[in-house]
DNA sequence: TCAATACCATTTGTGTACGAACGAAAATGA
DNA sequence: TCATTTTCGTTCGTACACAAATGGTATTGA
């Protein structure tokens, strides 16, 4: 049997020094944290709610770009986030097309309410890092963008 | 009015510098550029194609384990792979609850005509950072695991 | 004015991803 | 031997994430 590039090439495959994996791995590890730390609310729904209160009333679509979130992406975290109470819509007079999210008194008490713990989240999940270390990962990930 | 810690807390977050939402924007961009140079095959299940190639023939927990999967997420994962034909499982005759997966020859084939596509994704993927950076940033991640 | 274009929100379908619970089967220990 | 515990695969429910298609609305530019 002659040697046999591919086989070579498949070989040396290593999935575990891979972004992809490496990133999948650290997503499951903040999200595990977050959802210790913050039970009833999602890390998406956390990013859209604090961004609203931020951004004050915005339509559905732009908090989406905001957040990276996709339309159909946001329009699912919206939803549940009404479905709570923590945000409302109402039509934009001025542009039929759009609906204003803004969020509500309950809304903005939760987000405050958590931004302790949402921080805190972050370094929990760099915590096998080291201060500068943490600089250099947000550094590079922030690059990426 | 008073001066409010919450206010000025909740005032003072970044979504832009938080871990989980840089890794989530990475990861979108990772998946992405998969997606456009790997049709036809996501992800997690090319990693899935991967492990079990270079494993042999596994249970299909055992794989899920290998490749960083929920035992409910491997299933969905081996489910489509064996609907494709890339894989194929035969029940373990020493243990009856163990279905062994292995790999078709179709899927071999497969794999080892992706291999390269797969390593290119992930430079690609990194191209924003130099050779030095990337690998900065695959040992912070690596040590996130 | 009218047509092309862009934007907004929504819906459908597919594919992760996890928690929780289940029955069946195996391993362990007293 | 018997009871406890663990493992294996499965199912259900919830929540992202994106592609693609739809229909409504606004903007623009000829």
């Amino acid at each position: 049997m002659h040697y046999d590039f591919a086989d070579a090439r498949a070989a040396s495959y290593r999935l575990d020094e891979q972004v992809g994996f490496l990133l999948r791995r650290a997503s499951q590890r903040h999200l595990a944290i977050f959802a210790q730390r913050l039970p009833g609310l999602t890390a998406t729904q956390f990013a859209a709610l604090a961004k609203l209160c931020q951004l004050g009333p915005t339509s559905q679509n732009a908090l989406g770009r905001a957040t990276a979130m996709d339309a159909a992406t946001i329009k699912g975290v919206a939803d549940r986030l009404r479905a709570r109470g923590l945000v409302e819509a109402r039509p934009d007079p001025d542009d039929r097309r759009r609906h204003y999210l803004s969020v509500t008194d309950e809304g903005r008490a939760l987000y405050e309410a958590s931004a302790i713990a949402a921080v805190e989240i972050s370094t929990e999940t760099m915590a096998p890092l080291s201060a500068s270390e943490r600089e250099a990962l947000l550094a590079l990930l922030a690059k990426l963008g």
